[in-house]
DNA sequence: TCTACGATCTTT
DNA sequence: AAGATCGTAGAT
């Protein structure tokens, strides 16, 4: 259990979404988003886990935003975020764990089209680095919200080609949280790609 | 009900 | 450096 791989193209199975959230993180760069005709490689993403965590949506317990969160891993959980963006993360972990991994940027391997009419004209159209654009290249909003994403039909996830080498770094945009859980290293992307926000918050190794 | 503030993006 | 823009959560 501790890594899994899968033939490229295959959808990713339920039991993937259901383990320590830190893991799934790691493993889902590289997977593809499947939406329509376009199709998104994950290049990085954050992890967030359970109520302890005080960067977490979860860090206030049940809430009616929320409630994707602490169900069964394997579903999406998308909220708007500043009244205009919407973000689109994965939940993890059995139900109860309120636990979740935020997609920060993809890189687009189809339906390149679609996804730069979605982006309009805005410089660099097609550079997903941050969660808002993912959701939007996705055409995602709040009705995907809960929608499983290990069955077909919507939105997708299947397995890539998984990375060679990984950054690992703080999380953006948390601030508000705990020193311990503001630095804590739950940020993770692909090396050896362009695709990823604030690259220079990495550890520069 | 009321109020403050975001797991952001774009332009200045 | 600041504005856009609105739902959520905690306070009243």
């Amino acid at each position: 259990m501790g890594c899994m791989v899968f033939q490229q193209g295959c959808p990713v199975p339920k039991s993937f979404y259901l383990r320590p959230v830190e893991w799934v993180a790691r493993e889902l760069l590289g997977q593809h988003l499947h939406h329509g005709n376009v199709v998104l490689r994950i290049t990085e993403v954050e992890a967030y886990g359970g109520a302890e965590d005080s960067a977490s949506h979860c860090r206030f317990g049940r809430t009616e935003r929320n409630a994707p969160m602490w169900r069964e891993g394997g579903r999406a959980y998308v909220y708007l975020c500043y009244g205009l963006h919407h973000l689109l993360n994965i939940v993890t972990g059995p139900e109860g764990e309120g636990s979740a991994v935020l997609i920060r940027s993809c890189e687009p391997v189809d339906g390149l089209a679609t996804v730069l009419q979605r982006r309009g004209h805005v410089k660099g159209p097609a550079l997903l680095t941050g969660p808002g654009k993912v959701a939007q290249a996705l055409g995602l909003d709040r009705s995907f919200n809960d929608h499983l994403l290990y069955e077909s039909g919507g939105l997708e996830l299947r397995a890539g080609a998984p990375p060679t080498s990984i950054l690992r770094g703080p999380r953006i945009g948390v601030a508000y949280a705990k020193p311990d859980h503001r630095e804590a290293l739950l940020r993770f992307a692909i090396a050896e790609t362009r695709w990823v926000s604030e690259l220079g918050k990495f550890p520069s190794s």
